[in-house]
DNA sequence: TATGAATGAGTGTTCATTCAT
DNA sequence: TATGAATGAACACTCATTCAT
């Protein structure tokens, strides 16, 4: 019996060795090579798990993307069920420390920028934008009206994206309470806007 | 045939090649090779007129952020000067129809991601980030103290960047009137509650 | 748990399988993997029993030789004595069905081909064709001189080889019917000539 | 302007350089860094001419074909218009000492083989084929009746390829006589049987 | 006996760059 | 000024082989 088990164990490595080479030189210099060797592997093993690199780029934005998720979900299950909680919830999900690491954020930027023109990573960077755009906006319907929400939604969504954006684009780690707290106002902004306003779209404003 | 005064026109050329090139096939496929057939020239003479590769990429990056600037002074130009009235003109000049059609933003997001890992790009990227900062920060500040104006300007500026990233990463052209119309609201809440709330930072709130 | 007396079937399971791999994707595209999978084992297997690849095909080539033999030995023995039955028998099992088949005759000019610089196979194949032209040889010369005989057996063992050799190029399984009955014509051209002109080299005529 | 016209001397550069490979180390090691040393150009050459491997060896067995065609082309126009003479006219062509060094023939075996899985090369060979066919079968029509033309083709045809065949898996060069003879006689035979048998197909069989 | 994980040399191909013209 | 022929290093990927289990 050959060698067992060592599949995740395998894939992992090299996933972690992908974005500590984003991080390092950029996707445009990341070769096979010099992910292999990072991973202080053999170049064939990426075949051999992944079937070609876009095979691994793909996993490890997929790995990206999981990691997101369950930090967002994590945050939530933690706070309260109020609208303004729970949205604070899916922005500290989003700014965790993890998630705001100069390594993740460059690679985000990096597979932003991939899923221009990979059909692939497209699919995924969509699929998640539209859960964020949709647990956003679920919240905000609570206190407003549909189409409202959606627009609170959609620029709450580009705010966090922004201050991602912005993150990335400085070479140091990123600021991330500073960057919470600009989105927290934000989120504060349109919340008491709403309820100072008008009438919630769904039951009372329980805030 | 020595033709003289061909520099501006070929140069001019070569970079809409590689704009073109850019958001038709990603900068991953944009082989010189491929940039001088969508400029219909040889692939020679983009050593003969930017040295190398990187060369033509600076100057493409050049040509974009100059556009921008453009495009942002010109619309303050045609503003009144009170702060509202100078933020919506910033607003407006980074979401004219030029800025936002998919082909200048896939170039934006292209040459973000780019910069990460090249220096001559990123002091371009810097530079320009700077400047939007300032103006933001310098109008807030009519209106609100220093802190609260920086957090308000980081916060619109990644409010822009955030639209504009969205705008890229979706296929077709991209609706500028509702991302416009998002980053106005978030500048009248933030100058509205600086309003209620607080005295202006510099002489009276003429907004 | 080790099996025991697996050899045998394991042998001849690879060797199918490389036949199969030969016919269908040819000799450059049958990589180890590819023949270890349709014969349903690992990669592993193939070292084991046949220590390298060169190993699997020496033993194919001979599994190939070793049927044709048995198939010409087959129809002499069945056949009378004469030198014409004894050229049709040889014919015969040249052409039998299972010769012919479209795999088998690939494998031919695929081995045929790897032959000219393999010195392992070369051997092989040399070997075969001497027996075939010996066997040839033998019965023309009981009715025709030794240069006519050499002749003679030049010929027929040309148009044998010619005969499969066009076989193997056409995709279908091949009409050989007809080969057969070219070649049979071929005899019944040379030994009519020899009756009618002069006289046999060994012994009387008796066709 | 470029150097210019270093197309064709190229092309014959890396078409004679390929089959100088192909004869010395056989087609599963002509690499194309082996066949550009070879050519004393480099490997990036080939793509720049033939756009890849495939491009290189179908423009190679092109060559071959256009070779025999012309050989046996000029055989013919040598030779007078009887039925005989052009059938050993174009025997000739293909035995030509060009046709049978062992250069040439290995080359053909080795696209022979080729052509089974590769349909670019398989139509090649096709047409050659049906050419071959379809000039004997002309010839032997004028003296004998369709079918029997149809079969001392095929025969014909098939000793001929079989000649070539057993050449190519000889080392040293081919004793092109002695096979021209061979099928010399072939000819004879099928001409004078019928001659004598059966009437000729179309007019009087002016041998 | 049998597996398949792991290797790393080798392949075809692409590409930025150079340079003679 | 402009070309495109030519280079050769770098790339992603394949593969026969080895070996721990």
């Amino acid at each position: 019996m050959p060698k067992v088990g060592m599949q995740p164990i395998r894939c992992n490595q090299l996933i972690q060795a992908t974005l500590e080479s984003i991080d390092q030189v950029g996707l445009a210099e990341s070769s096979i090579a010099h992910i292999a060797r990072a991973a202080k592997l053999s170049t064939g093993i990426i075949s051999h798990y992944f079937g070609d690199k876009d095979g691994l780029l793909e996993a490890t934005m997929r790995e990206l993307l999981r990691n997101l998720r369950d930090s967002v979900s994590r945050a939530r299950r933690g706070a309260k069920a109020t609208p303004r909680a729970q949205l604070r919830a899916i922005i500290d999900g989003n700014f965790v420390p993890t998630q705001v690491s100069s390594s993740a954020m460059r690679a985000w930027l990096t597979f932003w920028a991939a899923s221009m023109h990979q059909p692939r990573l497209r699919r995924l960077q969509r699929a998640n934008d539209r859960r964020l755009h949709s647990n956003l906006c679920c919240q905000f319907l609570r206190v407003m009206p549909l189409e409202q929400a959606r627009d609170a939604a959609r620029g709450l969504a580009a705010l966090i994206d922004g201050l991602w954006l912005r993150g990335s684009l400085q070479g140091a780690d990123f600021a991330g309470d500073k960057a919470r707290n600009v989105a927290y106002d934000y989120v504060d902004l349109l919340l008491d806007r709403s309820q100072f306003e008008g009438e919630p779209a769904l039951g009372p404003p329980s805030l």
